[in-house]
DNA sequence: CTGTTAGCGCCTTCAA
DNA sequence: TTGAAGGCGCTAACAG
């Protein structure tokens, strides 16, 4: 294995010259560092992690904890595309990622207190949270700063109370207005559950920007409802809907699940999608492809804002910020043919 | 941060001693061993990972390489639970685990070798490839093992000539054709392609088990066709497929993304599932609970296999076994009401 | 600008 | 059975 001492020998400077030069740390003259440059080059030299992390008292390990909320959430697929986006950041740099499980919910926290102490004893150099958007979660943040380990939430919501990247879901769903508006839709439903954060607040922006009637549908499903329930719900209650608000002529679902259904329910009164009602999903699910027709669904740039993630946290590590703050990022449709 | 010193000073023992024995590594006394044990609890002593790197020479990193052979693999939800798994079991180690990605196929190899030579660089501890099982990527075998890399293949099939943990896909179909069997199917039929490895022996096995014709019928789509193209075949080749085999009343498919293409299929021609005609897809994918009706199917075991990779690979890496030797994994069905 | 020195926490000699 | 010494590769402090 290539060290600093090889460089040392092969340019007949010392060790700590060559150290300097590669760390760009200055006090060194233009033609040494170009010597140890050319020379580490051509040894092919990789700095051993271990020593520098024993010598700098820190770590080189980017510690990313995926809150598991659900059973089924283990491996959801927004979250695990946000992981690869960290993970792609990070495969530039001198930084690893290791990945994390952690349930919450009152009867885990024990255990989520006891595995998030070995985690923060590891000493990583920096924690990203994935969907810990949860206040049930403050107990971690609190600790993380305690320790002085820079974290950042990927989040659903702003306001975290530290640093997050988090989904406009409010933009999105505003968009999904715009959107069904410029199709000539003027009878826009909400359908959703009270407590379906950013969702709401987009859609009563909205219908209050083109001058449409605020038709919000609660569709009385648990937020963590199992996803097949979901569906089932969404067909069920296409009868309801309907009865409550004769004249929709479009949906916005707040879950693809929830959406899916309603286009099969739909298609069981007999109502035509998307003509006589157009259906847009949230989520972008794999499931979308297989409606009938394919569900229209506001989209997380996941991968994206796992890059953001690892990048903002690095720029932390490193003092290139200080304060908090939240970065927005934005939500697109994908425009199949359900709307 | 508690080191060895601490407890040193705490028990009166020289570090020496106290490094014993924690590693239990023989020559301590009862009685020195006991008030070690006491004082590394109470004191609440985590061994420094960089140091015990630096002085071993030897990380403690279990690297998992995810292989991407499509895009849109890079999360696929069968490799991700593997991952949780293989996580779930270091959790309870001073492993830890990172997590990549490769791209395999011609026009990612140059880069996919550069990004392996770099993961090798870091000397993780160990190497598990999901999802690797391609021929493709032996160069990567050969460079592990070169380097005395410890690694164990997630694979699809067996004789990787190297450690695997390999799902039995055989058995797998075999059970189907057995239990489409017991509920009286006597003209099952595969739904594949010709290169779907296992399924095809495992089908053949079946049938000629129990004395049944061999009906394979080739739905002649790529094998990383993209799902949507792949429900897409299964909706329109019904046709065909009912008139090579008028007989047919139930079909196994290499995939759930085709049997839910056949489901809807048979519904457009009037043939009820299961009644008519049994469907039983393969991967146990979400898109199962969404069918109508809903999809039976035949399982990985993801975590389990992931587990069980895991726990090799520290054997292994522990000398605890030495040749090289493949781990069959029993697949099983989950019975929803498509059979 | 450059080199020497010391030490991060741990484990493997080797001597007692 | 125990302890002392040395060094893994790196970097900060200090001296030149």
């Amino acid at each position: 294995m290539v060290k600093l001492k090889d460089i040392a020998d092969h340019t007949g400077l010392s060790i700590n010259t060559v150290s300097r030069a590669l760390r760009d740390s200055g006090y060194v003259s233009a033609q040494a560092r170009d010597a140890v440059l050319k020379a580490a080059q051509e040894l092919g030299y990789k700095p051993n992690m271990a020593a520098r992390s024993l010598r700098n008292q820190r770590s080189y390990e980017i510690a990313v904890v995926n809150f598991v909320i659900h059973e089924r959430l283990y491996c959801d697929t927004l979250s695990m595309e946000k992981v690869a986006g960290v993970q792609k950041f990070l495969s530039a740099t001198d930084y690893e990622m290791t990945l994390h499980y952690m349930n919450i919910g009152p009867k885990h926290e024990e255990k989520s207190r006891r595995s998030f102490s070995a985690l923060l004893r590891r000493k990583p150099a920096g924690i990203i949270c994935v969907a810990g958007g949860e206040k049930s979660t403050s107990w971690l943040l609190a600790e993380a700063s305690e320790q002085n380990i820079p974290l950042i939430v990927i989040s659903g919501g702003h306001g975290m109370g530290c640093d997050s990247i988090y989904i406009d879901r409010e933009q999105g769903v505003f968009d999904a207005v715009k959107f069904l508006f410029d199709k000539g839709k003027r009878n826009i439903v909400l359908a959703g559950v009270t407590t379906c954060s950013g969702r709401i607040e987009g859609y009563e922006f909205g219908v209050q920007k083109y001058g449409l009637q605020n038709l919000f549908f609660n569709v009385k499903a648990y937020w963590h409802a199992s996803i097949d329930k979901m569906f089932y719900i969404g067909k069920s209650c296409v009868k309801d809907l309907l009865k409550k608000y004769p004249e929709v002529d479009a949906v916005i679902a707040y879950s693809d699940y929830l959406a899916a259904g309603l286009v099969a329910g739909f298609q069981v009164v007999g109502r035509k999608v998307p003509d006589d009602i157009a259906v847009v999903g949230f989520d972008n699910r794999e499931l979308c492809l297989f409606t009938d027709p394919p569900l229209t669904t506001i989209a997380q740039p996941n991968a994206e804002v796992g890059e953001a993630a690892a990048s903002k946290l690095l720029d932390k590590i490193n003092n290139k910020i200080s304060e908090n703050n939240d970065v927005k990022v934005p939500m697109r449709i994908i425009v199949r043919e359900s709307a």
